[in-house]
DNA sequence: TCAAAAGTGTTATCATTACACCCATGG
DNA sequence: CCATGGGTGTAATGATAACACTTTTGA
């Protein structure tokens, strides 16, 4: 079987920079090892191309099943990279989408087109096929803007969860050692949108109190703020 | 002639969303008129087929150039639309590209196959070809959040401005009606990247002090705000 | 009673808001 | 001398940053 057109068409595919964060705090991301040709051997984001039918977060979605067992992710498209010359096969346009999911929740299983898949711990990354690296490098800037004004992180911790957990996901997502304990518990409190549910049991020092966190309260929160933004305009803030 | 593929391909197409401001401080956009079917006769984005060994952004500001006459703009991309069924030739996928402009630096002219071009103020679009309407509405958004965290603006006023004319600039933006001009003010120059350039003359009421855009100190800033970032970590801002 | 982690008090400094007021110019 | 924008003073309030301290638990 084959397809004519009349105009010529690059070739559509879908790369997925999954995030994965586990109880040891460290920040990875999920890769495959390439079966086939080109970059046979090379790791490489799971993806592939598009079907005729199927949305292209649809097929993000699927590839990322197909080629490494993951399913029930929440993704967000990242960016669409179309250079000319980025994959030896001819012209491919690849739309990328990257998602922040709690490792352990996600056990993964190689398949198909891929010989292995393995989380890789982001700074101890091997060589990317095509051009991987760029990808990744971008939505590791997107995720780190994405954490200041998005609750990143509710979803990856179990559903109670201690503010020290919670600190301690931020510092892994934004890279950095030690944030200030007292002040990051005010701010997060202040926003009033965590619901007290209860104290660690059975540990060998203070008992930490729970938490879950009230979307509810939290788009509210969005809300209003964004009123404020119009209301008092600009901020660069960067 | 014709292209012969063994899995079928969707077409790909870029679409340009290009904010204008003039002295009248409205926001308009820049439309076609669909000289071809389908949509023919309807408003549309600019926009058409990417070729084959031309960059996604290239091939923005080609169909831009062709299609308007509009040329030199900064353009950024946007998102990519790919829903199966958004437009009526079959599979299209759209990757969608934003920028604004000084409408009065970039003088319109219909070409090929628009029948004509015109600035269209925000607020009285008419209704759109494809699913453009839902492009303009993230484009909408995307710049009011821009507005934030960059010092959009600069290129669109004269290279001397006053404090007064990037106000109103940022209220059009915003769509607000007023911002505190006291505050504005102080905000605005704390960041430390206007410099004092002169004065106004033959204006019929105190002059107002010229300022013009400083992009060394800017990018410093950048540079130092995100070292901040990094170090306090989380900010839930919206 | 000790280690370990949870959690609190406090203070100086800075940013934000809101409002009222003064200034320089051409007609 | 007045209308018109341009531009400033100030004070209350709230946010942020930094540092040291207290509390509660199991072993």
């Amino acid at each position: 079987m084959s397809y004519t057109y009349e105009y010529p068409r690059p070739a559509l595919t879908v790369d997925c920079v999954i995030f994965g964060l586990d109880e040891s705090s460290k920040l990875k991301i999920l890769l495959i090892q390439r079966a086939l040709e080109p970059f046979k051997g090379a790791w490489a984001l799971p993806g592939g191309f598009v079907d005729m039918e199927e949305d292209l977060e649809e097929a993000a979605l699927r590839e990322l099943r197909e080629e490494t067992g993951v399913k029930d992710v929440f993704i967000e498209q990242l960016f669409t990279f179309g250079k000319p010359g980025r994959d030896p096969r001819g012209r491919v346009v690849s739309v990328a989408y990257y998602a922040l999911v709690n490792l352990s929740e996600h056990p993964v299983q190689a398949a198909s087109d891929a010989d292995h898949v393995e989380w890789f711990e982001l700074d101890e990354l091997p060589r990317l096929a095509f051009d991987h690296d760029q990808i990744v490098q971008v939505a590791v800037n997107r995720l780190r803007s994405k954490v200041r004004y998005q609750p990143i992180g509710f979803e990856l911790l179990p559903e109670n969860f201690t503010l020290s957990q919670l600190q301690k996901l931020y510092e892994t997502v934004l890279g950095v050692k030690q944030l200030n304990k007292r002040n990051f518990r005010t701010r997060i409190l202040k926003m009033g949108v965590l619901n007290e549910v209860g104290k660690q049991e059975g540990v060998a020092h203070r008992p930490a109190v729970l938490y879950r966190f009230d979307k509810a309260k939290y788009e509210q929160l969005v809300q209003e703020r964004y009123e404020n933004l119009i209301r008092r305009g600009v901020d660069f803030e960067v």
